[in-house]
DNA sequence: ATATTTTTTTAGGCTAAACTAAATTTATTT
DNA sequence: AAATAAATTTAGTTTAGCCTAAAAAAATAT
């Protein structure tokens, strides 16, 4: 059984909300990440449960079922070594080819994705530091920790980053943070939590906690 | 203003019409190309009317305006962008392309066909050997004429194919015969006028008219 | 020149995916 | 526990792109 972009799309949201909230994933905050409104929702919901990809409850929320869950992670899959594909090969900037893989993850050929990720040479992780799920589902899990919850002289690399705004992407990088940037916590100023950093031993920055919050990293 | 995949597709086929016919291009044989109702052709040439995409008189046919033949022959260049990277990036062969890149032509970005061309090195041909436009919508010209027009012992370099059906490919790469193969006629059968050649001087077959009528070829 | 055939358009419907507004169920306060 | 608020579902529309059947126009044949 295939499914329209559209259906993917919902069960991609429902996945990464579920990964979030441990509970039911309920009809407003999938309304709220897709951008459409809770009835359009309930409608696809009905739709999604009648072809047992999630487990539907009138007023009790959705979850995904074993099929639902393969075919979100698939989703992502696609969509994360398209992004490898968009940066490592057409030398894209990080903060330009979520909207771009946004639209490749819906081609459908899965010979493609086998040929994409051996050209790509099987790559692990994504331009901004996500697992790529395998071709079972299985994420690669790493032990890593917001930059924000490491202390005064400690050091790291970068892994990844939590939020994916083209905006705060584009901001790390006019401060020369990218990932595997060593980063070392010269200062912690109490009042606001902001942190002066030494970025690869070459450069010194001050940031504040919102982004040492969306940094994550490898602590040393 | 931006076109639904529905939307290119009709300008495509209209444009793949009016190619070999000269005249104005009639509803049946858009439907026939599309694989749709007249009726719903009629309702989508009044939309693209409206668009200024084609011109369009009732009863009388449409052809393209200078803005539908822009969206046509861009859409024309993805796609034949495309299949050079499936083959020469991800080693796809040749009959495997067509409906992946049918697929990847409706991805939005002008950003990244730029950058695909310059990865792939600025291709003037597709894997079968078809001009791609250049972003202005200009095809580079060749000389060329059918392995069926050439006579008795002349020999010529395979340009193209004419027919790009999967298994008319799949037999060219059964008889050794790919872009760049050069052919030598070594006899013609009058009754059928089927050929014996000779293969890159390798290999001799005997192909059928129909098969030689769907080679294209630059003479020696 | 009229009759027949072919092509094209109109009319009326269908489905997927969205919407708004109203009704209903569940959760939260007082 | 009743009242209010929030979340969810139902009901009724909308739009894009398709369909079939019937009507109208153009092309072809007699």
């Amino acid at each position: 059984m295939s499914l329209s972009p559209t259906e993917e799309n919902y069960l991609k949201a429902i996945f990464k909300i579920a990964e979030k909230e441990k509970k039911a994933v309920g009809t407003n905050s999938i309304a709220k990440q897709m951008d459409t409104a809770p009835a359009s929702v309930t409608d696809m919901i009905k739709k999604l449960a009648d072809k047992d990809l999630i487990n539907y409850e009138k007023y009790k929320g959705v979850s995904l079922t074993p099929a639902g869950n393969k075919a979100a992670t698939n989703l992502i899959r696609k969509h994360r070594l398209w992004e490898v594909f968009l940066v490592n090969k057409l030398r894209f900037a990080w903060h330009q080819v979520h909207d771009i893989a946004e639209e490749l993850e819906h081609i459908m050929s899965d010979e493609l994705i086998l040929r994409l990720d051996a050209f790509l040479d099987y790559p692990k992780f994504d331009p901004h530091g996500d697992p790529i799920p395998n071709a079972e589902g299985k994420f690669t899990l790493r032990t890593q920790m917001s930059l924000s919850d490491m202390t005064l002289l400690q050091s790291g690399v970068v892994l990844g980053v939590k939020e994916h705004q083209t905006e705060f992407l584009k901001h790390l990088t006019k401060l020369n943070i990218k990932l595997g940037s060593e980063i070392k916590i010269l200062e912690i100023t109490d009042f606001d939590l902001s942190m002066r950093i030494h970025i690869d031993n070459k450069y010194e920055e001050v940031i504040s906690k919102t982004i040492s919050q969306n940094l994550l990293m490898k602590r040393n």
